[in-house]
DNA sequence: CATTTCACCTGGTGGC
DNA sequence: TGCCACCAGGTGAAAT
């Protein structure tokens, strides 16, 4: 599932592709579940303006075109939530469209964006700069976020830990694969009640938060279901994974058997002998 | 308000 | 081989 360093990859990789390019025309599938704006007004809006600049905030891929091709005052924002199973892939007009294609912008250079979601759990929305603030995310940056700010945001919060580091309107980017890495590597349980972590252990949480989020990135993201980036390549962090889906298997620092349970109705990984 | 639960979806999996 | 029940999980609405 597109988390984080998944969306960092993917709105890299459509910002180097696509930057610059305009918008000849727009096609949007009939299924209205992943259009919180209507596609006819999405169609309308994004058609003859030009990809100024993509980027990442939170799990939202936000791309922001105007009328002139520089990345200087943006008319309108073409918001993507990859949702579970959402691609957003640059490739050829003349590719096969594969099934489940739910948008495709095809751009003057030849080649068309497309957004496919299988399971459509993705989102797509716009924002019109004329009458609305520019998207900022429901929540705060995890890979930027100092020491205080980062212990402020669980103070007097009774959910386990894992529900707050899943809670987007705290930090927003953090989804289940790197909730459970965290957590293992800054060596706290996620049933713990974020009230009860120390300052010590906060600090531990933050910085093993970013430490990983910065090497999956580096990494081009976890390839555990079907992610792919914006050129259809897989990346290679699963292969970094301590604990996510590897119940029963060997803990990489002790060796006892990673555990499994159930915390916010998702699947919560940890070792019982390094997580306290 | 804080927190928990559930519905939304469909491909993949495992049992028979 | 085929059929089918079941599960996964990001999000937001509904329930507690």
């Amino acid at each position: 599932m597109p988390e984080l360093p998944e969306v960092e990859t993917i709105a890299n990789g459509v910002h180097a592709r696509a930057r610059g390019q305009q918008v000849l025309s727009v096609w949007f599938s009939r299924y209205p579940q992943p259009f919180l704006t209507r596609p006819a007004r999405m169609a309308r809006a994004l058609t003859g303006l030009s990809i100024q600049q993509v980027r990442r905030i939170g799990k939202h891929i936000v791309v922001d075109l105007g009328a002139g091709k520089n990345p200087s005052s943006p008319s309108i924002q073409w918001i993507v939530h990859l949702g579970m199973t959402g691609r957003l892939l640059y490739c050829e007009a003349t590719a096969p469209v594969a099934t489940h294609t739910h948008a495709r912008l095809e751009l003057d250079s030849g080649h068309e964006l497309r957004f496919v979601d299988a399971r459509r759990f993705g989102r797509l929305d716009l924002i019109d700069l004329s009458c609305e603030p520019s998207f900022s995310g429901p929540g705060t940056e995890p890979l930027t976020i100092d020491s205080v700010a980062f212990a402020a945001l669980f103070h007097g919060r009774r959910t386990p830990i894992k529900s707050a580091l899943l809670n987007q309107s705290l930090l927003h980017g953090v989804g289940n694969i790197y909730a459970d890495e965290s957590l293992f590597h800054a060596g706290i349980r996620p049933l713990r009640h974020a009230s009860s972590l120390t300052r010590a252990e906060l600090e531990r949480l933050r910085l093993s938060l970013q430490k990983v989020l910065r090497a999956a990135i580096a990494l081009g993201g976890s390839s555990v279901s079907d992610y792919v980036d914006a050129n259809g390549i897989r990346g290679f962090f699963q292969l970094e994974h301590c604990v996510y889906l590897r119940t029963g298997k060997p803990c990489r620092l002790c060796g006892s058997p990673i555990q499994r349970i159930l915390v916010a109705a998702r699947g919560t990984h940890y070792c019982n002998k390094c997580q306290k």
